[in-house]
This record gives C-alpha cells, sequence and structure tokens, in this order.
DNA sequence: ACAAACTTTCAATTATTTTTGAAAGTTTAA
DNA sequence: TTAAACTTTCAAAAATAATTGAAAGTTTGT
C-alpha cells in the first residue's frame, strides 16, 4: 500500500467509526486528517482533500474546536487561519471523555435521579420501576466517575511516569 | 411525579442517550421499557406504548436480540411472543462492550494495523503518518483490552464477592 | 390439509441529519 | 475609507436513516 492510499484509508475508516459512536462523518475526518498532519492545515485545504464545501469545513471545525480537540493556528505573514489537532492522545481520551460525560452523561443522570425518587405506590410494577432506575441512576455514576479518575490518572505527571516504567 | 410521567421520561431520555451514542432511538427505547417492566412485554404492547408499527418493533426487537440485550420467552398457552431486556446491569455493560468491540472497534483496529505498516519514504510528512497512526493503534488496542479486562474481572465471581464487600 | 394467529420482510414513504453555496460578516493593509 | 482576503451563517437542497404497512412467511391446533 501506498502512503496516498493509507491516508485515504486512514480518514475513511475514522469517519466511519465516528458516525457509528454519534459523532458526525465530515467531523471526524477533519479531525482524522489533522491528527496524520505533520504541520496545520489550512480550511481550503482540508476543503480540496475531503471534497466538501466551506460551510461545511467551517462548521465542523468549530465543532470540533468546541470540543477542545482541534485548535486554529496563525502563521506569521499569512492572512488565513491553520488548524492542528490535539495529537496526545490520552489528552484526546480524557478531553472527549469530560465533553461527552458534561453534555450527555450528566443530564441524563440528573433525569435518572428525578424518575427513580417518585413516590411508588406498592404496585409490583412501580416498585421495579424505582428499584432498576435507581440501580441505573448508582451504575452510570459510578461509571462516569470511573472514567473521570481514569484520565485524571493518566493525566498525573507521576502516573505517566509510572506507566511508562511499566511498559 | 406520577408514575406515568417518570416512565415516559425514563424511556424517552434512554432513547435520546441512545441516539447520540449511534443506537437507533426506538431500539434504546425498546430497550428502556423492557428494562423498567418487571413481566415479559408483548409486541403488540410494545407497539402500543411507543405508537411504533409491527414492522418496526419486529426489526428492533430482533435488533437487541442480535446485542444479546434482549431475550424472547414463551408462556405457556399463548401463541404470541414476549420479550424480557438483560436486566443485570454489569451483564448488560459486558454485552455491550463486548458487540461493540467485535463489530466496530477490531474491523478499525484491523485497518490502522494495515494502515500503519506501510513502508514510509522518508519525507516528514509520511513518517508522521506511521507514527501517528501506529500510536493510535496502540492507544485503540490497550483501551479495546482494558475493557475487555474489566467486564471479565465484572463477571467473575470471585470479583463479585469482592466488590460487594467494598460497598 | 386448512385456517387462524402470529411474525418477518422489504419497497415505498417519511423524518432526520448533513451539506451546500451565496450573502453577510469580519479583519487587515494601504 | 475602501477593498481584498478571509470566515461564518443559514435557508434550501441533498443525502441518509428510520418507519410504515401490506404481502409473504411461519407455526400451531383441529
Amino acid at each position: 500500500m501506498e502512503f496516498k492510499e493509507a491516508k485515504n484509508k486512514f480518514v475513511q475508516t475514522w469517519g466511519a467509526l465516528g458516525s457509528q459512536w454519534g459523532i458526525n462523518k465530515t467531523m471526524a475526518q477533519i479531525h482524522a486528517l489533522l491528527m496524520i498532519s505533520n504541520e496545520a492545515v489550512s480550511m481550503e485545504d482540508i476543503m480540496e482533500e475531503l471534497q466538501i464545501s466551506r460551510g461545511n469545513a467551517s462548521m465542523n471545525l468549530r465543532a470540533l474546536m468546541d470540543w477542545g480537540i482541534v485548535y486554529k493556528e496563525f502563521k506569521a505573514g499569512e492572512r488565513k487561519e491553520f488548524f492542528t489537532a490535539e495529537k496526545d492522545l490520552d489528552e484526546l481520551a480524557a478531553k472527549i471523555s469530560r465533553e461527552r460525560s458534561k453534555r450527555e452523561i450528566k443530564p441524563a443522570l440528573k433525569i435518572l435521579k428525578e424518575v427513580s425518587t417518585i413516590e411508588a405506590s406498592d404496585s409490583a410494577e412501580e416498585k421495579h420501576f424505582v428499584d432498576q432506575t435507581t440501580k441505573l441512576y448508582d451504575f452510570v455514576l459510578k461509571a462516569d466517575n470511573m472514567l473521570d479518575k481514569m484520565t485524571e490518572f493518566n493525566e498525573n505527571w507521576l502516573g505517566k511516569l509510572v506507566i511508562k516504567m511499566m511498559k
């Protein structure tokens, strides 16, 4: 396989993976492209490489920056903007999990709490509802906290050192 | 909040959460409905509760069974089929992570391996590509294995006991 | 073998999401 | 202040995904 083919394959694969996890395909593709670029890329070049419109590129770059995993860069003497992706994978994972937690898990937890604390009548049906949603609340909370702990640990300097020594 | 309202809110929330994670809304809603039902539910009832067509119900129930998180049940004297959801949350998480690994992560890993092992020329661009995709391969592999270990541990009988004692 | 009671399939329709492109907005340099 | 070089916005169009419903398929009892 030659470089161009491999690059294309990677961008396509990353895009498909994104869709399956609820991330718009183009957004994932732009991210893929930036991840494997050794230097900052202009919007022009992104449009060209992925064959997408200016509007599409602009909106998805904005979304990636909102996620905190793509940065704007300015080059001396150039008027246009360039973009780079977060390339440290531990940092990338930490940012993604923090955002998904904030945007999706936390609001879901709030609702779970609400519905699990209704005053159940003594029907088996309502009892089971309260029991199951309470368990779900506890479970999701535990999982969310665990992710937090894991990313925290990975970002911790001493942790990184220890991990390196264990490799 | 009364039971009916809470139930509805839960089903809606679970459905929305599903969409955000790449799972069809109806599929997630059916799953939600079954999770909080203390007894097996017929297709008829699912259609009625969620206001969906027979075809839709049938297809999504099939998908849920393919994921291994919903089961068919037969009731003596009844010709029609009833459905129940896996209610043990550790088991549920294990099944979901196993399926996503099998369907999405493993194929992606295969491609990552392919593209990261091309013979790079000595251009900085190609070197960076190989370097970054190799790191990504290692990272995804590590994360995938970690999930495996976690679910394995949770399913392990001794592990469960220890966890219970730690609570 | 027949028919009643179900479930599954899939082409057509509908709903949702994504993308486009041109107008409006912004920044910089002269 | 003007205009060139950019970026953003958003209504409309296109693409994609989900849903319907009726016909075909299956199972069970008589």
